[in-house]
DNA sequence: GGATTGACAGGGA
DNA sequence: GTCCCTGCCAATC
């Protein structure tokens, strides 16, 4: 019953499955991702597995910066993907950021399984 | 072995 | 509100 894992595979393995677990038209952050992935401040290590990861159907749009910003730049091939994917989801995307969503308690809970 | 880089975060100006 | 610098961790050169 150790504690966080020591960046392995299991550690990418658990940051996919955190942002898998994002429902559709709702937006995480990187930190917020590796918190719940059991890697507290590893929020790069999110980055790098994010940018290494080639599977098309996981929701990695829907990962941003803490300050609700798209993480490549702008003009980028990444940054009009994500965007674009994220306005297909009714997430409101203006000027390369992403409006976090302030209240969604009731329903950030359920998503984490946790108040 | 060390030094550099990177889809980050947080605090300060 | 935006821009700049520092810190943290892991992978790569």
């Amino acid at each position: 019953m150790k504690d966080v894992p020591a960046a392995g595979p299991a550690a990418a393995d658990a940051i996919l499955a955190a942002v898998r677990a994002i429902p559709r038209g709702q937006v995480a952050g990187y930190g917020e991702v590796a918190r719940r992935a059991g890697l507290p401040g590893r929020a790069r290590l999110a980055a790098r597995v994010l940018s290494g990861n080639t599977d098309a159907s996981l929701p990695w749009h829907r990962v941003l910066r803490s300050d609700g910003r798209i993480a490549f730049p702008e003009g980028s091939r990444g940054f009009r993907e994500q965007a674009r994917r994220l306005r297909a989801e009714g997430v409101a995307v203006a000027n390369g950021r992403v409006r976090m969503a302030r209240v969604v308690p009731d329903l950030d809970a359920e998503v984490w399984g946790m108040p």
